[in-house]
DNA sequence: TTTTCTATATATAAGAT
DNA sequence: TATCTTATATATAGAAA
């Protein structure tokens, strides 16, 4: 585009260089917030210039949310090996998050090895392990909460359903993650059974701390 | 961009959302790509489709490395108002990495104030201070390796001549770091003297640790 | 560094596969 | 979802401020 074609390669001219950059790095911000409009996704771009300059857009409301989940995804990748690893290394530690109950698998993960030298790699193996998990947990609370406070507010606007759309939908992923954890459960209910039943998102919340 | 004009608003429609996606997504890498090439910069982009998943660019080796550029940046945009507030509050907490040497101004300052609770934000503030000074020497450190890992490879290649410019560059940098940090001076040679003299580049890498 | 002015090079919307 | 085909909408090279 322009008068000339351009060849993909470093500009050697330092006034035309800069130039170029002033204008190209304006038109790449433009089309990444227009991806991210048009198409409803997150987008985040990062320029160092030259003098070390930071020139950032993102489509979120910060960039360390996209990075925060940029990160869990990479620790999910990177989980995804590890785990093929350890069952290779381990049979009887099968995967943490599908296993019926992760504490005891873990327990008896390290009881059954005897904790020497030659199995710190291991340790190390499954503290990343647990890490990972951790980081995806609070990030799926956080996504929860955010859930359950839109729909809160929007319930409350709303003429009162059976349930609304929202409340079913934060039922199932409170669903989902029970699940994942397979936490043990609670006596059903052990509160004083003169106060009034918990709505369903109520209890969501309740199951959430 | 085609037949049509388009609004810069959500594309409603599901599939020409995901079209549109796709090929805006392999324009804005291909412009981010050419924004890389042609200004010599450095260009990371992530986006997070509909569904999660994650397409990445970036023009160094490794997308880590750029993010850890960011945090790096980030911290020395905090940090520059973290000063601010801590010369507002102690004014004999002058800047740390011009002080004459850094060791002895935060040790002053540690005895000057009584460790009280009331202290506890001021020494929160210092170690955030401290951490990214820490992040800073260790990304410096890095690139003065590679540099100077550069240097000794090209080295090999090139006559010899009484210093090359990439020595010339790592000695400079290194000699800043020094200042940075006010490093108390050895005594000037401890080495055997039977030893055959350092190069200057030798020196320089001696110094990094 | 950013912007203005044009002629051109590119990107891409629509439509169809 | 990715690709091909056009007609158009945009981005931007070059020159200059």
């Amino acid at each position: 585009m322009g008068r000339g074609k351009v060849q993909l390669k470093r500009i050697e001219d330092k006034i035309s260089r800069q130039v170029t950059f002033s204008k190209r790095k304006g038109g790449l911000m433009k089309k990444a917030n227009e991806l991210a409009v048009l198409c409803d996704v997150e987008v985040a771009l990062l320029i160092f210039s030259d003098r070390g300059r930071l020139y950032e857009f993102c489509s979120a409301e910060s960039l360390e949310e996209i990075l925060e989940r940029y990160r869990i995804h990479v620790d999910e990748e990177a989980a995804v090996c590890r785990r093929a690893e350890l069952e290779k290394n381990l049979p009887e530690c099968t995967d943490l998050r599908t296993s019926a109950n992760p504490l005891q698998m873990i327990q008896r993960h390290l009881d059954a090895q005897n904790i020497e030298q030659k199995n710190i790699t291991e340790l190390t193996e499954l503290e990343k392990e647990l890490d990972a998990i951790l980081r995806q947990t609070r990030y799926r609370k956080t996504q929860l909460l955010m859930e359950a406070a839109k729909a809160v507010q929007e319930g409350e606007k709303q003429p009162r359903k059976e349930k609304t759309f929202m409340e079913e939908e934060v039922a199932e992923m409170s669903e989902n993650l029970d699940n994942h954890y397979n936490r043990p459960l609670e006596p059903e209910s052990n509160s004083n059974s003169n106060d009034p039943p918990l709505s369903p998102l109520q209890e969501t919340l309740l199951h959430l701390f």
